[in-house]
DNA sequence: CAGGAATTTGCACGAATATGCGTATATTTT
DNA sequence: AAAATATACGCATATTCGTGCAAATTCCTG
């Protein structure tokens, strides 16, 4: 293990925990207490925590984590969310790709409609965990940690097998010429083989990912079926897409 | 093989794994360190990545993560979660069941530990987001809601091609006579098919659970490896299963 | 196609970093 | 005050790093 990455993991845990202890630290790393000393006491140097006898503080104690969570996901996603939710009939298959705006949508889906939910996310899945009528999919396969989807070649098999009335597209960036794009080559194959085996395909995107490009394409612009922006763009910024000939809906 | 080709490679594999170590990118792609420390030079200079020491990491990895996490778990739980985590060897594979016990390993596993974790359950995949080292394979399948667990056949068929060393059993009851057993019939087929793909299968078990029995037997008492009990139980409650010929671990 | 320039790679070696241990010191607990 | 625990410092050791250099390869150009 990396000692980068051990510091990251000890922030990690401080935050979460609210304090670390040195000796649970060396005991659970399975190294000398020395070590974890010497990390706490640069770690303190660099202001990054506080050191007490035993272990370390949080230089100022953190919010509840439900505030956080709030917090983190705007207004802006909330409204997109929502108004992707209402596009949802009772009895359509919907694939919900991964990313923070999609679970906005898995967590405002209506109470009263009876759907089948396809994701490869788990995180998506905990927030439809007490939605009543919900039949949720599970795509499995090898895990990417940091966007937290399942992909690889089981993925793929698995998602062959399915039929979605209507995909709800994860994307980084939008570009009037190049696309839908997102950073990781794997994932951009996998949301496209998603997008061709869904009847249509919508994005939610929010300001700031227009006008943008990552290094991997998902789609061309004119492939999907529809794009959802928040009603408070600038309706020019919006025009690019509209002569590209993508539908645009404003939530 | 090419440089261009080389970096891409590093980069694939610093997404997938949220790291890459210097000397064992070196040792796999057959070059001297030095050639992989320039590329990691090079990308760092081109803000592809961060180098640090001993390799290097992505460039934004651990945004805090606020999931909440009030780990209402009683030390019982944990103790055994303990125990089963202290018997995971790095290089592993292990198939976790669902569950709040099982949780309680993925949430315990030591962080220096390089092994493949194999669940049908999102909830544990979430525990495991922040490990550093574990490879995560989700199953996926129809998933039941009240454990949060994928089904059905695409589970089983995902499962068929899995060879675990550890499989560690969820159970709700157990009995001397009856055996492992729990609520659900489809549960109980899952759980007994990926005992037949794993080497091993422990249970880990609370008091509660002795001397009980669910509807669904999921397999034999002698049908397991081992049967991981509080440390605090009273012994003659054991010896039912000890004469019955199953192999128990106080934790 | 010949020959020089640029790139790539591996090796040597001194410098920097990381870790554990022993020992002395500081802090907390009893 | 004594015991237990936690800490800091110096030192030894093992990796890891960066630089200079040379050999090999590829590219370019006349």
């Amino acid at each position: 293990m990396l000692t980068s990455q051990r510091k990251a993991l000890i922030l990690d845990r401080l935050r979460r925990n609210g304090q670390v202890i040195a000796k649970a630290l060396a005991d659970d790393l399975e190294l000398s207490e020395d070590t974890i000393r010497r990390d706490l006491r640069e770690m303190a140097a660099e202001k990054l925590l506080k050191r007490v006898h035993g272990g370390a503080l949080p230089l100022a104690p953190d919010l509840p984590d439900f505030s956080a969570r709030q917090a983190v996901s705007s207004e802006e996603k909330r409204r997109l969310g929502a108004y992707a939710a209402s596009m949802i009939k009772s009895g359509q298959t919907v694939f919900l790709d991964g990313g923070t705006t999609n679970a906005e949508i898995a967590r405002q889906l209506p109470k009263n409609l009876a759907v089948t939910i396809v994701t490869h996310s788990p995180t998506i899945t905990g927030e439809l965990e007490h939605h009543p009528l919900a039949e949720v999919i599970l795509i499995g396969g090898k895990l990417y940690k940091h966007s937290m989807v399942a992909t690889g070649a089981a993925a793929m098999v698995a998602i062959a097998s399915i039929r979605a009335d209507i995909f709800f597209l994860g994307i980084t960036a939008i570009h009037p010429v190049h696309g839908f794009s997102t950073g990781d080559f794997e994932e951009a194959a996998i949301k496209r083989h998603i997008a061709q085996c869904s009847a249509e395909t919508y994005v939610l995107a929010t300001a700031e990912k227009l006008d943008a490009a990552s290094p991997c394409q998902i789609l061309p612009t004119k492939g999907v079926s529809g794009l959802i922006v928040p009603s408070d763009i600038p309706k020019e910024s919006l025009t690019p897409y509209r002569n590209a000939g993508v539908p645009i809906f404003l939530a």
